[in-house]
DNA sequence: CGAAGCGTTGACGCGGATCAAAGGCAGTGG
DNA sequence: CCACTGCCTTTGATCCGCGTCAACGCTTCG
């Protein structure tokens, strides 16, 4: 009921590229917002090869400079959730406590620069101006985390496919990752390609393979996509595809 | 399938108490972590009360001193999720941009210390020092969030409601605000009192209260719990309550 | 005592999970 | 070049957990 709930136009979660604490010129010393991360190590992984695990001691941060990371966890029974994905720009591996508390791996072919941190849990590194900047990341994370369980707790199938569509393409729209064509001309700007599977989709939306494939089918019968193959959409209908969201 | 993902007994998300936090000895000025609260005005709110709204200037951050506040959501087609629970000693009310994603109330009737940034979005206030200290407020937030999306993406509602009342007894059992006798004595501490009605938990764990009603009836006809009332419910069998989660 | 909230219980239907099978598509080897 | 193999994806049939709708009990407060 409340009229200033009806934000628009915002409809990304999950897929983190860096962009927004970027865009804040007033963060001091934004240019080298993640600076800390300069001195790191370039590290190239091959689909599903995993970047750190559950548990393990939390002694890197990592950015994303290509592919798509997904952070994830196993359940006993051996179902997985996929919470984020990170894109290119993205940071990833901020932890409270001195392990890990997920898992991060390759969703695609994937390159990152990991920082190591000199064995202290991130919070207490000596570098407190480093230390700083991580906290938009932090709040950046937490964000798209709250976004994301809403969308879990209230949504369709339907309606967190669009959403996720949606954010997937606001995530590489403005990316150097372009289908097709390398020119930036015509109206192909809202093809996307899908790097990952929908094994990645299902768990991340909480919804299994066969409810990703049939919520595709629905999408593209209701006129909203266009299917080129499993991986490559077109969004047809936008406008369409945000009334959805949220 | 891994076995180092089976970290147990910690089934605590979405109730921030400040705990975790406060218990690292090694951070840089932990006594006075929160201190830039220690100027702030104290705030009383009856149950329901908005704290601030979606939209509003993100201007302020808040520490609950007593009381449960939750923070929440409308969507648009009036439905309302309920993204978390802040008890005694949590910080809520970070966030990235200058405005506020979501609403804050009082869950119950509850008190909070309020302070006023000044006029800055947070991560730009003059305070460096004192910002740093939010990064582990932030830190923990991101991980319960990231629990309770978990939850929300991959358990059933008997799971859910499980490991929401594992953790909000794992909120009250170190507080003050125990039911019952005043001393520390014997065994009573399984007991909870429910201060937030069925309508807020439903609308935090994805469900319906009639759902959230039966599940509590599926608990106690399984022996995990026992309900005196609707507010008042005793973990008979923690163990098994906690088999149940994750 | 009546009214208004909150919580419980029951009947029924639907959305998505599960089970099962078959259709692309890429990589491999003959 | 084509058959073979394995993985990813799609499609269909059936089942079940939870939402929806409806009615009723309990508590609180005027």
């Amino acid at each position: 009921m409340p009229a200033q709930f009806q934000r628009k136009g915002y409809a990304a979660d999950t897929f983190y590229d860096g962009r927004r604490e970027g865009s804040h010129p007033d963060v001091p010393g934004a240019a080298e917002a993640h600076y800390l991360l300069d001195n790191g190590r370039l590290r190239h992984f091959v689909r599903d090869r995993e970047i750190y695990g559950d548990g393990d001691k939390a002694d890197h941060i990592f950015k994303v400079t290509a592919g798509i990371v997904r952070t994830y966890k196993f359940l006993r029974d051996g179902r997985r959730h996929v919470d984020a994905f990170y894109r290119k720009g993205a940071v990833f591996g901020l932890e409270l406590g001195e392990r890990y508390s997920i898992s991060a791996a390759a969703a695609s072919d994937c390159t990152v620069i990991s920082y190591r941190l000199n064995g202290l849990p991130m919070y207490a590194a000596s570098d407190e101006r480093a230390l700083l900047h991580l906290l938009p990341s932090a709040l950046d994370c937490l964000a798209r985390a709250q976004a994301h369980s809403l969308s879990l707790g209230c949504r369709t199938a339907v309606e967190r496919l669009a959403k996720f569509l949606i954010a997937y393409h606001e995530g590489t729209s403005s990316a150097d990752e372009r289908p097709g064509s390398s020119d930036e001309g015509a109206g192909s700007s809202n093809d996307i390609v899908l790097t990952i599977t929908r094994k990645d989709i299902a768990d991340h939306l909480g919804l299994t393979i066969e409810t990703v494939s049939r919520t595709f089918a629905e999408l593209e019968h209701r006129a909203l996509i266009e299917l080129h193959g499993a991986r490559q959409v077109r969004l047809a209908d936008q406008e369409g595809l945000r009334e959805l969201c949220l």
